[in-house]
DNA sequence: GAAGAATAGGAACCATGGTTCCGTTTGTCA
DNA sequence: TGACAAACGGAACCATGGTTCCTATTCTTC
């Protein structure tokens, strides 16, 4: 079975095939754990090859962890609309956030990702918008049903979860939990029947 | 006018003095622009001064960044104490979380301290603790006045406020403000009346 | 199974940025 | 005002880490 895709892509010679699915998976695995300046001979060691190879394969750095983030951001965008699926809208939201978060707790790329500004990350920018529009009317959907507050917009839920991100592996210390953090969100979130506290601003 | 402590850390020679002020108040500046990444050069250039005399007052950088975080997070213990006179609690609360958003949007490297473990900040962690003393006074007492959820806790509060930090600056378009992230927060901690809604876990 | 192109490997290269060193300058004190 | 310690300046040093380059090794194809 060969798609036009993989044609397209020009046969690789099955090393270099090979090779390729070492690299990546070995990336996945180091940017996961390390962050963003986990090292490119790491990734290299890692999949068992030179540096020289991982440079075949991917121009710099910044495209390969593009390419794993942009990965990541697919799959986000997939399990919202999974969320979408569900009968309680409010529910829903919440199951994605939780199982976003608990994927992003075990990717410090990812986390970087949300929190910096960084060229790296601008590959993986469509997947993002890809995975806006699919949250979009998850929260739609959950205000229709008067379970999340009106005022709420699909651009802050990005910058909620950058903070989130935050407080995992952060300065803090007594495994603090960022669980215990969405749990505050969720419920500045929810939908109030009383009226919202004074602001000093 | 000559206290103790001043002759305790022996007279500098006046330019000493001089350049020592110019160092921190450049140091203040430029760190606070940058973050905890700006370079050292940097300082000594906006501080008219030589690499060498940096290094003479403050043995490295990590020091230095220390003292100016160490600086700040004093001036927040303060502030906390300030807002411990106001009568209505949770006035005082919000207030302060909205006056130290406020400071920290003002200061890049304030915002890495409180998201980025780092040997730079562990100097200003004995400051941390003193300003937690005076947080924990706050919360308390707008617990007991039945406006704060009574299962909040200080340490959960550095972690917000580093979540916070991280939608000040971040990879988010359209000027998000982080003044609505704060809301958002606020209202998730003001105690209430209604049962707070089913989490998925 | 030999030739040639594709691929691998990893030492070497280079830019960045913190830190050190030492010859020069300056404040202080008699 | 002269002497000397203290302080200055900034070129040079060094470690880190991304990227390149060139030789050696493999596939693949005939």
């Amino acid at each position: 079975m060969r798609t036009t895709e993989e044609t397209a892509v020009r046969q690789l010679r099955a090393d270099a095939r090979r090779n390729r699915e070492r690299i990546l998976t070995a990336a996945a695995e180091v940017f996961g754990e390390q962050g963003a300046d986990a090292q490119m001979d790491d990734v290299a060691r890692r999949a068992g090859v030179g540096v020289g190879t991982v440079y075949r394969h991917f121009p710099n750095k910044d495209v390969l962890m593009g390419e794993l983030v942009t990965e990541k951001f697919t799959s986000f965008a997939e399990h919202a609309r999974e969320a979408l699926a569900e009968d309680d809208a409010w529910e829903g939201f919440c199951g994605l956030l939780y199982r976003t978060g608990e994927h992003m707790s075990e990717n410090a790329a990812l986390q970087d990702a949300l929190r910096t500004t960084s060229a790296a990350f601008e590959y993986a920018e469509p997947a993002r918008r890809e995975m806006d529009k699919a949250l979009e009317q998850l929260i739609k959907r959950a205000q229709r049903q008067g379970a999340l507050r009106k005022d709420f917009k699909v651009e802050e839920l990005g910058m909620l979860m950058g903070g989130l991100c935050a407080s995992m592996n952060g300065p803090f210390p007594d495994q603090q939990d960022w669980r215990r953090h969405l749990q505050i969100l969720l419920d500045g979130l929810r939908a109030q029947p009383t009226a919202r506290s004074k602001r000093p601003f």
